[in-house]
DNA sequence: ATGTTGACGGTTG
DNA sequence: TCAACCGCCAACA
């Protein structure tokens, strides 16, 4: 087990299961990867994809993970916000004025834990 | 090996 | 309700 699938790929991998139409958040993912306090690490992952040329990147759908009050966080310029709310939108999530998205109404039901081993190969 | 950095999250004022 | 702080943790320089 010298090669331990890096922490970012876990976060790519189990962002890639989340369907359509719903979102999660940073923490939420984190928490799945067994990592309850890694959220700012989810980000960090996320932001890394913009760098990304590998198609293999390209297919990550990173709009649907956002805060944990289903806020868009992203800092820096407003155009990354504005894409991600637009892409939401496009597959039906309904996003507000002030670029919130009721989490209630959209949240990913998730992984469990043995699922999530599954999907990392253990 | 040590310090800095973040697309976070919860608490506090 | 909103802003500022502080704690977490892996990747990187």
């Amino acid at each position: 087990m010298k090669k331990p699938i890096a922490f970012n790929e876990k976060v790519y991998a189990l962002v890639r299961q989340i369907p359509p139409g719903v979102v999660t958040s940073y923490g939420r993912v984190a928490k799945m990867l067994d990592s309850p306090g890694a959220a700012r690490q989810v980000g960090f992952a996320m932001s890394a994809l913009k760098g990304r040329r590998d198609p293999a990147y390209q297919d990550i759908p990173w709009q649907r993970v956002l805060g944990h009050d289903g806020k868009i966080v992203i800092k820096g310029s407003d155009h990354g916000r504005f894409r991600q709310a637009e892409l939401l939108q496009e597959e039906g999530v309904e996003v507000g004025p002030d670029f919130k998205v009721d989490i209630e109404v959209y949240l990913w039901e998730g992984l469990l834990p043995h699922e999530v081993a599954s999907l990392l190969g253990k």
